[in-house]
DNA sequence: ATTAAAATTTAGACAAATCTAAAAATAGGT
DNA sequence: ACCTATTTTTAGATTTGTCTAAATTTTAAT
């Protein structure tokens, strides 16, 4: 298994897709950062090894065992993270690019060290779910920021955008997870919010609230 | 900076050499296990970065950037051995595996911060010194056990021979780095060794004796 | 100094992953 | 159903690091 095809099974993952909406070259291709064509040789060079199905112009659908691997890549992906926030110091917005060269590493005794010096995390610093060895993760009940009514109240519990940006703002303005939140207001014009958070009061942009997540009070 | 060429310029430094003693192509191929049309490719490019210097049929001499650049690569290898011994509980015959792919991630940040976790560690698991960020390394005035005399005391301090094989046979035997030693008796007929190691007493063959390093007392 | 053996380099080929440009297939609008 | 725009694939080229086989240079022995 070369880094590229890890990469791309990592890819075809998160753009979701099934055997009946498979995903598109063009699609694997903007996330990439590659043409097209180059996309077209991988399929078959993936569908060759069983790990995706590929039909010509029909694109692309993980097979079972490309999703065990596409998830045995992501929960290294998001251990690492967990590992340079917790033991390390790094910041939620630095993490993404060291850990996106950690999870190639080839040692399954090395990430399961790592799991377990973490205490098992089931989440990675963005909120996202870390898939367990037999590629298994939790789905938390959570829904956007953008779309809770006034008057509910929940806990930010992960990032839907994970870009250094969009992080960095957040910390800017002291919004992290775990922290409660309650809709006070929501404006007509514009869909920011009022929200009430750890206290304080606080005004977000529609494109703020709909890049966060929230799990609501039962 | 290819991982190729990192390796390539890790086992130019490890193989000594000099300007005015260079090393050959076949000794550098015979390490990479690869060719030497191999290596003689690889030379000319390196000689391109000015890496190394490189004249044909002299063989390749490393330039003070290619010297600096195969120390920071032998520090993030030396510091990642550590790390896995001091935090993952791996044993000394495991790591060098792994930490083979962990040198080449490219994160200043992530090694200097593995460097502070383990409170600066000056050695590797081997006894090996670990280089520091501006590529200083302490050198330890030990010898082998096979050069010392009968009666001399010493402690342990590191191994010329780290191969798995080698490890797991000092492990077997309780011998390890830090322990103290005696040299009781040298057998005329094989060069072996009985030793006092830690209140016990043991027989060493030569082979082992020329593959441990002692530092002599005083 | 000559010559055979060994070491090294060159030339040409290959696999992986990519690209560009052109061709082919699909999808959408009428 | 047809035509056009878009998407996708093919064909052929490129780069990196490797290889084999042949040619060249060095070395060491006589």
């Amino acid at each position: 298994m070369t880094r590229s095809e890890e990469n791309y099974l990592k890819i075809i993952f998160h753009l979701g897709g099934s055997d009946s909406t498979p995903i598109t070259t063009n699609a694997i291709a903007e996330q990439m950062e590659t043409k097209p064509s180059s996309v077209t040789d991988m399929a078959k060079k993936l569908a060759e090894k069983n790990l995706v199905k590929y039909k010509r112009y029909q694109g692309v659908s993980l097979t079972e065992q490309g999703t065990k691997t596409a998830l045995s890549i992501i929960r290294k992906h998001r251990l690492w993270e967990v590992f340079l926030v917790k033991k390390l110091d790094f910041s939620w917005d630095e993490v993404h690019e060291v850990a996106e060269q950690l999870e190639h590493i080839k040692s399954e005794k090395l990430i399961d060290k790592i799991d377990e010096l973490l205490e098992f995390p089931k989440f990675d610093p963005h909120g996202d779910p870390i898939p367990s060895k037999d590629g298994k993760f939790m789905v938390r009940d959570k829904q956007l920021l953008s779309e809770m009514s006034i008057g509910s109240k929940g806990v930010c519990v992960g990032v839907k955008d994970s870009s250094a940006p969009f992080l960095k703002f957040l910390d800017k303005n002291k919004i992290a997870l775990g922290h409660t939140i309650q809709v006070l207001e929501i404006e007509d014009f514009d869909h920011s919010l009022r929200i009430a958070m750890e206290g304080r009061e606080l005004r977000i942009s529609h494109q703020i609230a709909s890049n966060l997540y929230v799990k609501k009070n039962e």
